[in-house]
Parts: structure tokens; C-alpha cells; sequence
RNA sequence: GGCCCCAUCGUCUAGCCUGGUUCAGGACACCUCCCUUUCACGGAGGUAACAGGGGUUCGAAUCCCCUUGGGGUCACCA
């Protein structure tokens, strides 16, 4: 949803020759940090999106983007300036000090909700004078601040979603300065996108109401405002909020469908597991989440950009797909890319809808992607892909190996990291290779007359007997042995391979996977499937 | 629950503003068949929607109202 929001913002201003602004709201000491900030702007820059005003960030290829003359664009850095604005907002009595207590707050929202009201905070008569809450606050007592909301109507025009005007009374006297200190969020953005010149905002349908305090802030304040667009938001299919909370979701329910009572060992310590399954709300870190997956054998859901990128997604793809979702050029046109977006996007043709976010549809526009690019980049990427993802898996092979893999992995690669899931069997030490009593695997090896078996038997004395090793000397040897033995039946004498080199019945094509492979390699294989296999159904070698 | 917003195939959407050219188009998914050395890919067909009810009009998916349904929001989060 934030990619999506950045990507329509990014090419609503590039369209038409403004600029795109970056700020970091990190007013929330609690949620956010550096670590946060920095994936943010590497999952842009992955994404293709640059900034022309904002953090200052040096791309892996050296280009600096950010930067700008309304700096800082971290929040967290302009306390003072919020502070001149609130102190405005306090000498003309259009804010005040409130000293409730959580307790007292929670009590008031209690009984408003016992009387089937929503609660509004708003003070009645004069505030405590700012000279004394002062004092109290110097004494150690803690107060925030609060704005004194007109009890009128407010409209809010948006360029999406038309024009709405809230009730009188609708918004309450909101928060605005934290008693740490920090601004609220409502407060900060004011005024920001004022000392920023922002003219037009873009934001989620989610803030439509905070729209409204943004709106009487302005007037208070004497600012201009911006042109609002909500855009609609992006769910689950199933209809529920695509959250961070949705990896734990995932985690949970398979717990729960294991029974476990404990966490498995080497996952996560015994009091974050039982803290974690007791508090419905509580997130595991990454790395816990990633390894509880892993010994849970579950997948996570891809929900943050990185997900995509670690799933082999190409980010012009998620980029378009994620378009897709809330806008549409009109017509039947679905492929696009950035450039296309940031000519034709226009609020106009967003829709006011809230979006299911496909995965399969995504999916099926990310193989088409690689379908259609050249070999040659599509190599070039799926390694890129690799050095990030599966160092390990690289390791294991010559680059000539990887090529032929790569090469033979196009055309049925979905993603950038179909080859590397797919093709374990290339990385597996040949003594290690496992030859499970499958279906599909016995169907190869016992059907048929003569049986995969003594095919195998047969065609690895050929095999063993070839001087060159290259796809096209394999194909000929075999197509060969095939026509002698199985009537040219090609299928018949594949299969029983596959399952001898990898121990299933999933690989490139087979002339691909033995070439890849090496002959050593193949031969010492075939051998210790010929073994396995024939020591389970019984027959005697020779 | 109050307030606000929304409503076309299972999903993303085109068409709606400027009613007739639409017994509603595309894509993904699904089904059938074809291709095929596995897995994929590919090819040819097919099923499938204007939430319901009232208006307005010669005529409504398109305009209006109601109902129903969905969503957002009601924090010292953003």
C-alpha cells in the first residue's frame, strides 16, 4: 500500500513537471527507527522511484538522490519548527494544555461507548492558562496539547473522491503536541507541507478523516492547502487488511494446526513463543519469523517490498501490477511501464473502491515479463538475483554451469527465483541425493516394459561410454538408444533420468540437466539410483 | 454504534461524467480440447457480472431516491 501510494505520487508529479517530496514521519519514538527509514528508501530506489527533494541516498550506483532547500525531511529533526507553530496556536487561544491521564481518557471512552456514543474530547469553557500549566508541566506533571476544533461543518474536497462535508462537532479537539514532546502526526504534516510548498497530497482513503483536522489546522495556522487525492485501499483476498500482522497470522494458524505447545528447537526462546502466541498483537521479529517459518514449513506471505524483491518479482512488474490496483489507464491496456504511468496517470481515472491484491494475477504478469525479455538479461538478472538471495546456491557452480542453467530455466521461469527453488537437486553432493519412493517417481522407474529400471540400466552404460559431454552429443546418444529400445519414445527413457540424477521427476529439460550436470556427476548418480531402487522392488543386479 | 465513503464476472478493471452504437469489453483465475521428455510455456474454445427495489425517460449499467451489502474512521499510531 506504501509502495503503491509512493509510485502514483512519484508519477503524478513527474507527469506533470513537479516534484516528488520525500519526508520521513517518525514522530512516533516508539515505531520507528533508522534501520526502518533506510529499507524504505531502498525499497524505492529498487522500485524505480527517485525523489527530488527529501532524504539524501546514494544509490549502488553511485547516484546521490534527496536532498533539497526545505531540509530536514526527517520529522524527528524539526521539533523546534513545530514548536514556533504550536506556540502561535497557544497564544491565540486556538490550542491548549490538557493534563488527563490515560486512565482518565479510558474511563471517559468507557462510558461514552456504555451510552452508544463515540467519545469526542472538547473542552468546555476557558483552558487552564498557559502561564500555570506551564508551571505544572516544569513541576513534572505531564500535559499534552490539544487544539481547540471550530464546532462547524467542514468540507473536504478530494480530486478522488469528490466532496464531503463532516457534521458540526464531527472532529473533537484532537491531540497535537505529545506529552514527550514530539507533534502528532496531524500537526507535523500541517506544517510541513506548508514550509514545503506541497501543493498536492496523496495519500490512502484511511486518512480521509484526518483530512478534516489537517483542514481546521490550516485555517488556524494561516496556510494554504494542498489539492488532497485519497486513493483506495488494498486488501487481502480474503477481504482483511494487508498487514505486517499477516506473516505472524500465517505463523499462528500453523501452530495451532500442529498443536504445538512449544517453540521447535532453534526457533525462537520458550518465553517470546508462549508472550507471542498469548498477545494476538504482538509481532516476531523477521529473523524469528523467518526461521519459525522454516521449521514449520510454511510460507510467509509476501507483504513488504522486500518480500517481492527476495521472491524474484521484478520491481517494473509489482510496479505495474501495483498501479493496477485503485488506477487504469482506460481501454484494454494492462502491461505498461513507469514512464507510461508518470505520461498517463491522472486522479480522474482512479477508482474509489478498495482493491484485492491478487498474488496470482501478479504472478502471471511477472512470467510474462520474463518470458519476454532476452536470454541474456534474463541471466544477467536471475544472477543479480542470486548474489542477493542464494549465495550458496552460486557457490556450488561454475559460471559455465550457471549459464546452461539459466539458459534452460527461461522459458518456464516465473519468477527470478523459480531456478534457484526449483533446481536444489544441482547443489545436493551426489552422495547425497535422495531417491524417494514417490508416485510419479515409481510410475517412471516400474512402468512399462522394459521398466524405467533396466532403461536406466541400459542407457547409463551409453552414457557412460560418451566422449563428449554438451546437450546435442546427449540428445544424440540418447535419441539413439531411445529408438532402439523403446521405440523412439524419448518420454520413456527421460523420466527414469530425471529420477536418476535428481531423485524426482522435476528438471530442465534432460538433455539441460545432464549437460549442466557434468558426466562424473550424472554417472555417479545413476549408479546410486540403480542401487536404491533396485533393492526396493527386489531385483538382482546383473 | 455515530460520522464519512463506496457498489460491473471469483479477482483487477473498461464502459458511467456527456443515457441509445453493449443481450456489457479486457486481463488473471477456472473448465474443455490441442501441443508436450517432466515441470512450466504456448495454441483454440468455453463458463462467468451491471447487489435489490422504486422512480425519471420513448429508452438506464449509465441520472435520482430507498434498502441491502462492503469499507474507512472514532489513539498522547502514522
Amino acid at each position: 500500500g506504501g509502495a503503491r501510494t509512493a509510485l502514483l505520487c512519484w508519477a503524478f508529479a513527474r507527469g506533470r513537471g513537479g516534484k516528488f517530496l520525500l519526508r520521513i514521519e517518525d514522530t512516533d519514538q516508539k515505531r520507528s527507527s533508522d534501520a526502518a527509514s533506510v529499507g524504505f528508501l531502498k525499497d524505492l530506489d529498487w522500485l524505480g522511484i527517485d525523489w527530488n527533494e527529501g532524504p539524501e541516498w546514494t544509490r549502488p550506483d553511485g547516484r546521490t538522490v534527496g536532498g533539497g532547500p526545505n531540509g530536514p525531511y526527517f520529522q524527528s529533526e524539526r521539533v523546534a519548527t513545530y514548536d514556533h507553530h504550536l506556540g502561535r496556536l497557544l497564544d491565540s487561544g486556538a490550542a491548549y494544555y490538557a493534563f488527563d491521564t490515560a486512565e482518565e481518557l479510558d474511563a471517559k471512552r468507557k462510558a461514552a461507548t456504555a451510552r452508544g456514543e463515540a467519545f469526542r474530547y472538547r473542552i468546555e469553557g476557558p483552558a487552564i492558562p498557559r502561564a500555570e500549566a506551564e508551571r505544572r508541566i516544569a513541576a513534572g506533571e505531564s500535559a499534552v496539547i490539544r487544539f481547540r476544533t471550530p464546532v462547524a461543518p467542514i468540507t473536504i474536497v478530494d480530486e478522488i473522491l469528490g466532496e464531503a462535508t463532516l457534521p458540526a462537532g464531527e472532529v473533537d479537539d484532537f491531540v497535537i503536541r505529545k506529552a514527550d514532546g514530539f507533534p502528532t502526526y496531524h500537526f507535523a504534516v500541517v506544517v510541513d507541507d506548508e514550509l514545503m510548498g506541497v501543493t498536492h497530497v496523496l495519500r490512502a482513503q484511511e486518512h480521509f478523516n484526518n483530512t478534516a483536522k489537517h483542514i481546521v489546522l490550516q485555517d488556524a495556522l494561516g496556510f494554504r492547502r494542498p489539492t488532497y487525492g485519497h486513493l483506495p485501499l488494498i486488501f487481502n483476498p480474503d477481504g482483511s487488511k494487508m498487514s505486517k500482522r499477516d506473516k505472524d497470522k500465517t505463523l499462528r494458524k500453523a501452530v495451532e494446526d500442529r498443536k504445538l505447545s512449544g517453540p521447535p528447537a532453534g526457533t525462537v526462546d520458550e518465553a517470546t513463543f508462549a508472550a507471542w502466541r498469548k498477545d494476538k498483537n504482538m509481532q516476531l521479529e523477521f529473523a524469528s519469523a523467518e526461521r519459525l517459518a522454516a521449521a514449520l514449513d510454511v510460507a510467509l506471505p509476501e507483504i513488504n517490498v522486500d518480500d517481492f524483491r527476495r521472491s524474484g518479482y521484478l520491481p517494473e512488474v509489482l510496479c505495474n501490477f501495483l498501479a493496477l490496483n485503485g488506477w487504469s489507464p482506460g481501454g484494454d491496456r494492462e502491461k505498461f511501464d513507469n514512464e507510461f504511468l508518470a505520461r498517463t496517470f491522472d486522479l480522474k481515472r482512479v477508482v474509489k473502491t478498495p482493491a484485492k491484491f491478487d498474488r496470482v494475477k501478479l504472478l502471471a504478469f511477472n512470467c510474462d515479463a520474463i518470458t519476454g525479455m532476452p536470454r541474456d538479461e534474463f541471466v544477467r538478472r536471475s544472477r543479480l538475483h542470486g548474489e542477493a538471495c542464494h549465495a550458496e546456491f552460486l557457490e556450488r557452480l561454475t559460471a559455465e554451469q550457471f549459464r546452461l542453467l539459466a539458459e534452460a530455466s527461461h522459458e518456464r521461469s516465473k519468477t527470478l527465483d523459480d531456478l534457484y527453488r526449483g533446481n536444489r537437486w544441482l547443489v545436493t553432493a551426489d552422495d547425497a541425493v535422495e531417491f524417494a519412493d514417490a508416485k510419479p517417481a515409481r510410475k517412471a522407474m516400474l512402468e512399462g516394459t522394459p521398466s524405467g529400471l533396466e532403461l536406466l540400466r541400459g542407457v547409463r552404460g551409453t552414457l557412460g561410454g560418451l566422449a563428449a559431454w554438451t546437450r546435442e552429443s546427449l540428445e544424440t546418444a540418447v535419441t539413439a538408444f531411445a529408438a532402439e529400445r523403446c521405440e523412439g519414445n524419448l518420454g520413456r527413457i527421460a523420466q527414469p533420468l530425471r529420477v536418476g540424477v535428481t531423485g524426482a521427476t522435476v528438471s530442465p529439460p534432460i538433455f539441460d540437466t545432464l549437460a549442466i550436470l557434468g558426466k562424473d556427476a550424472t554417472l555417479r548418480r545413476i549408479d546410486r539410483c540403480l542401487a536404491a531402487w533396485e533393492a526396493r522392488v527386489g531385483v538382482k543386479a546383473g
